[in-house]
DNA sequence: TGGGGCACTATGGGCGTCAATGGGATTAGA
DNA sequence: TCTAATCCCATTGACGCCCATAGTGCCCCA
């Protein structure tokens, strides 16, 4: 199943890398690629990330748009001014830049989440506040539906 | 991967001389150019950068306009008359020149940022305010579309 | 069915290379 | 001649590439 699915959290080492799920991994690198895509989410404390084809279909999507409109041009400057590759090393691990911790509020630990065709990057604390409320949101909604 | 994507801050030295960002520099110099064309961009304090083929790129989209128009002569001003070649040393440094400084503010730090097929120059404080000005445009334009 | 071994993941660390930066020396230009 | 650009080299800190180890789950075979 090549699908981006489930949660995990990992620990930085000392030289700030951190291993990428393999699940995750094997997804990407049998997809024959050895970095990933990934952009600062715009209202999560979160990084989406995938690998490059990616920003490819985004890519597309700007394409086809109105080449003069405002839009274009700050959605441009979104995915490539605000995103970035992160080189995979040999062992499948990444490198925490300042561009990761930033955005995250990450320091020493990395929850990965599966999102179907790509996956995040959290910061846990912010991952698992975001998991419950999403959870409390989701039930809230049943309850005034079947009331 | 061959596009300009990411962002990074360096440090201008003392003669005035500023890093080219190595996976930046790659690209141009892998199309074997040793200098860049910059142009101040039209609507943002920031400068479009690229090999020289940038130039080459923005002339062929003249040439298929009409001559005698004024906005072809417009144009025509603007790319050469606005625009400079910014010659790259041996250590991928360019010189930050009167004709950066003035259009970005730029003093003692520069801001790369990627934009797919060239990339902008910037001075960092008006970088980070332009990102989080188009942040929040995309956001509140993505908040009006889901509601 | 239980035990042993195999495979693989996450993690740690050594080491060489390269990028970013600083500065001296030489050349060209005003 | 004085200033500014260019060339060359040194330093240092980060990163890529490599290998080692411990823990874990799985499979196979006795």
């Amino acid at each position: 199943m090549n699908r981006f699915l489930g949660h995990m959290t990992n620990r930085i080492d000392a030289k700030g890398r951190v291993s990428v799920p393999a699940q995750f991994r094997l997804i990407v690198q049998s997809a024959g690629h050895t970095e990933l895509y990934a952009l600062r989410s715009l209202h999560l404390p979160a990084l989406d990330v995938g690998g490059p084809e990616l920003l490819t279909r985004f890519d597309k999507t700007l394409e086809s748009a109105d080449p003069f409109a405002e839009t274009a041009d700050d959605m441009s400057f979104y995915l490539h001014a605000d995103g970035s590759f992160l080189k995979l090393d040999a062992d499948g691990r990444i490198t925490v830049t300042d561009f990761l911790r930033e955005h995250t509020g990450i320091s020493t630990d990395v929850t990965f989440a599966g999102a179907n065709t790509h996956f995040q990057i959290w910061q846990p604390d912010q991952f698992e506040a975001h998991r419950s409320k999403v959870r409390a949101r989701l039930a809230e909604k049943r309850r005034l539906e079947t009331s």
